[in-house]
DNA sequence: TAGATTGTTAATCGATTAACAATC
DNA sequence: TAGATTGTTAATCGATTAACAATC
């Protein structure tokens, strides 16, 4: 239990890495990658790479660059990534379905991809009981506290219409959850020790409109 | 056509102050919002929200604020969110056929919605000739040129695999694409003059699980 | 006028990049 | 040994916050 507050745009850039890591393939490729090379791979300066990952340790050779491998697993140590984390979701609809989905897939196809839902939350009463995929069952917005606990969940994936997702983050913070990715278009407001990550599309779109005709 | 060059974090908050506002509502609300209590809604220091809209002109009055219902406007226009934006998405799987009917709800029942989604590709054969809600046609991905060209589109969606993505990319920077907005687990490669946003839910996941026993 | 709040300058803080001795 | 690349320090760059004169 590393106690270090990397900031927040290290641990995006590691999460990075990792992932360009695990696409280099475990037979067949470069034993070693420089700096040089990881960060083209990355689009960023090798100079950034070596102080990101200076911040952790010592995991290059002078003069060869990073064993592939070894880097791969200390990353993988490092963001929590070479254990399963038990996700939820709340708010069942379009959205948050085709979310599950995508992320029962991947779990059970990469053999690397360390989160696994294990309970959606809806209020529709016409959704409760039923499943997602037929493995993933749909519970009311009360069962947050029970399940999160049961279930070990330790991370929620919020995609309820934006006037509901206030009340669902502090159920959610209230049962126990320790991080939160939110869909909803609002800004939400979580205790500080809360991880709060945003994937706000309709405010992504707006940023992008921003540069057209310029 | 402003040839400011703000940087993005200021673009980001833009679009967050617009959102804000438009959510204080025309009629019953306070006429006039102060940096500080504005900055208060948005989670940003008042100095912040001062200076990145003075970035853009003076919208605010001295001891009194800015006027709601100007403030908007001028946001919007800034953003381009006055006017309608054609965008397409490419890959109508789960993830790209629940973004595209997320969008065109948000465009039939917000009056200031400016998204309008005119297309969609994918290589599916068995896709290609269908709709999505009965009203965005899904053409192939070679037809990408055309309809760019012929249907205004400024930006497009992609939610294709992460292994075709890239490909993508290029095919809609060749037809003219203006700016695009990635949910595909992948470092996309673009010319600088085109706008790339990342929505790559895995990342922000991973992002997420570093802080968990921290 | 007195109180409030802007727009802006100056001070602070943090992140990125350059440079290089250490060393594989 | 000669060449390459790390880890780290110093220099640069940019963004945030504090402070305050201007003024509604």
């Amino acid at each position: 239990m590393r106690k270090l507050k990397a900031p927040e745009v290290v641990v995006r850039r590691l999460a990075l890495y990792l992932r360009l890591l695990q696409g280099l393939g475990d037979e067949g490729g470069e034993r070693f990658i420089s700096s040089k090379e990881l960060g083209e791979k990355a689009g960023v300066n090798s100079a950034q790479v070596r102080k990101d990952l200076a911040l952790f340790g010592e995991f290059g050779k002078q003069g060869v660059g990073y064993e592939v491998g070894y880097l791969r697993e200390e990353l993988r140590s490092i963001l929590n990534a070479n254990r399963t984390v038990n996700i939820c979701l709340v708010g069942a609809g379009e959205l948050g379905t085709a979310v599950s989905r995508y992320n029962l897939r991947r779990f059970a196809r990469e053999k690397n991809y360390p989160f696994r839902l294990v309970a959606c939350f809806d209020t529709d009463p016409a959704k409760v009981g039923k499943k997602i995929d037929k493995v993933v069952e749909i519970y009311p917005l009360g069962d947050i506290p029970v399940r999160i606990r049961d279930l070990g969940i330790e991370m929620a994936i919020i995609t309820v219409p934006a006037e509901a997702a206030q009340d669902v983050a502090d159920k959610l913070v209230a049962g126990g959850i320790k991080a939160i990715l939110n869909f909803a278009p609002v800004k939400l407001f979580v205790p500080s020790h809360i991880r709060l990550q945003v994937a706000d599309v309709s405010l992504e779109l707006q940023q992008l409109a921003y540069y057209l005709d310029r």
